[in-house]
RNA sequence: GGCCCGUUCGUCUAAGGGUUAGGACACCACCCUUUCACGGUGGUGAUACGAGUUCGAAUCUCGUACGGGCUACCA
């Protein structure tokens, strides 16, 4: 019998949902769906200086306009909560202090102004970012350089402190990407992570690690600028769970905009939307335009999304939902990064718009033309919208 | 700098040893059309480079170059 098929999306509500977000979700949805399984939404909230406010509650609109929503979330509810991380913050200091006790983590105790004079201190030509690892580890301020008693002696008087895994010396650690095959690499140039924060709070490393395990995730599906820190998840898995409880990794290609990866901030200055949704920033009061109010419909989204590094070996590229759901296979992901070309991604919607009936249509371009102060009556527009003979609904 | 990933038309991609290297977007031309679009037909356009394996390589191996990512008490 082969293991439930569950698999997570995990985002951070620090903002917009991006391109690649959806895109994420859109396959972890498909997956989930075609091996009905379940598709989870976990809230990664460990930055509490990243928050932002409305954030959460617009990943979750985004995800109910885009028709990709989970089975289990904070909002869904299901058996493996609470589903955001913050409420979750005391289990993982049980699993960092196990990890201390069997020696493979330790208490560090350097203050940020001690960090940043190592890393002043060992910057070399040959070496401009130097990494809290072995060679320097022994020079540090931690449960690895300091007596038993000293250690303690700091806990006991509630000294900040972080924990840090402790990185074997010389391991080859590997595994097997559902997309890329296989991956090694060399502890040697693995830095010691911290995994529970001054504050408490774990970093991604831990919690990832420990809430897949605890949420019972088969399937792991992220953007490849995780990669490199995949030997610290597998020897976390290693030490915590056993490897064989790890769920199957797959690191999908990351969406490039006009230069590198598409990022939130440069939001405007691509000349075409990158969020799902107009986003509002509460603190900035910029809003960034979104998919949806661009004029994009969500099946046109949806589609181009799946096909921006996927195709299923055919010529097809008009796909519904449900034919997606059919079709998709991780394993055709290309594996080379995709630059987002917006002329296609209006083609699509453009043959979204020709395949949708006009009483369908009158709703969003009632909605469109009444933000444009026209108001109409719906049995005319949707006259005006079969005699026009479909043109392209966004307006540039 | 180090590590990891990648490399087929401008862009998204097909072709998993033998094809005139296929399709889509964009672009150009022509047709349709009272205009602009839409639509139709056709066209320009790619295997990064160098070795090797093989009767035969876009496809397998190695090197080089280039691109991207990571290198935070962010995810």
């Amino acid at each position: 019998m082969e293991k439930k098929i569950r698999v997570r999306f995990a985002p951070s509500p620090t903002g917009g949902l991006h391109l690649g977000g959806v895109r994420t979700v859109l396959y972890n949805y498909l997956f989930a769906k075609q091996n009905k399984g379940t598709f989870i939404v976990r809230i990664e909230d460990t930055d509490q200086n990243r928050y932002v406010d409305g954030a959460e509650d617009y990943i979750f609109d985004c995800l109910k306009w885009a028709g990709l929503e989970p089975d289990e979330s904070p909002r869904h509810g299901g058996a493996f909560g609470p589903y955001r991380q913050s409420e979750r913050k005391a289990l993982y200091r049980e699993y960092a202090d196990k990890l201390v006790a069997e020696g493979h983590a330790y208490y560090a105790f350097d203050t940020p102004e001690d960090l940043e004079r190592m890393r002043q201190d060992f910057k070399t030509d040959e070496n401009p970012s130097p990494q809290y690892d072995l060679t320097i580890r022994m020079k540090m301020r931690n449960s690895l350089t300091l007596s038993p008693e000293e250690t303690a002696a700091l806990l006991q008087a509630g000294t900040r402190h972080v924990v840090r895994i402790k990185i074997p010396e010389n391991r080859q650690v590997s595994f097997h990407d559902m997309i890329r095959g296989d991956v090694q690499f060399d502890t040697r140039v693995v830095d010691d992570k911290v995994l529970l924060k001054a504050d408490g709070m774990p970093t991604y490393h831990l919690a990832v690690v420990v809430d897949d395990y605890l949420m019972q995730i088969s399937h792991a599906f992220r953007g490849e600028e995780w990669l490199p820190s995949a030997p610290v998840h597998i020897l976390l898995w290693e030490y915590l769970f056993g490897i064989d409880q790890m769920p199957k990794w797959a690191h999908l290609p990351l969406i490039l905009g006009p230069q590198g990866k598409l990022s939130k901030r440069d939001g405007a200055k691509y000349g075409f939307p990158v969020f799902a949704m107009n986003w509002n920033d509460p603190k900035t009061k910029e809003l960034t335009e979104g998919f949806r109010e661009k004029g994009f419909l969500p099946e046109a989204f949806v589609n181009l999304l799946a096909l921006l590094g996927w195709n299923d070996g055919s010529e097809r590229e008009i796909f519904t939902k449900d034919e997606l759901v059919d079709a998709f296979s991780m394993e055709r992901v290309h594996a080379a990064g995709a630059r987002f070309d917006y002329e296609k991604a209006k083609w699509f919607n453009h043959e979204w718009i020709k395949k949708t009936d006009a009483a369908a249509l009158a709703t969003p371009v009632k909605k469109l033309l009444a933000d444009a102060g026209v108001h109409t009556a719906d049995d005319a527009l949707i006259n005006v919208i079969n005699v026009e003979e479909r043109p392209l609904l966004p307006s540039s």
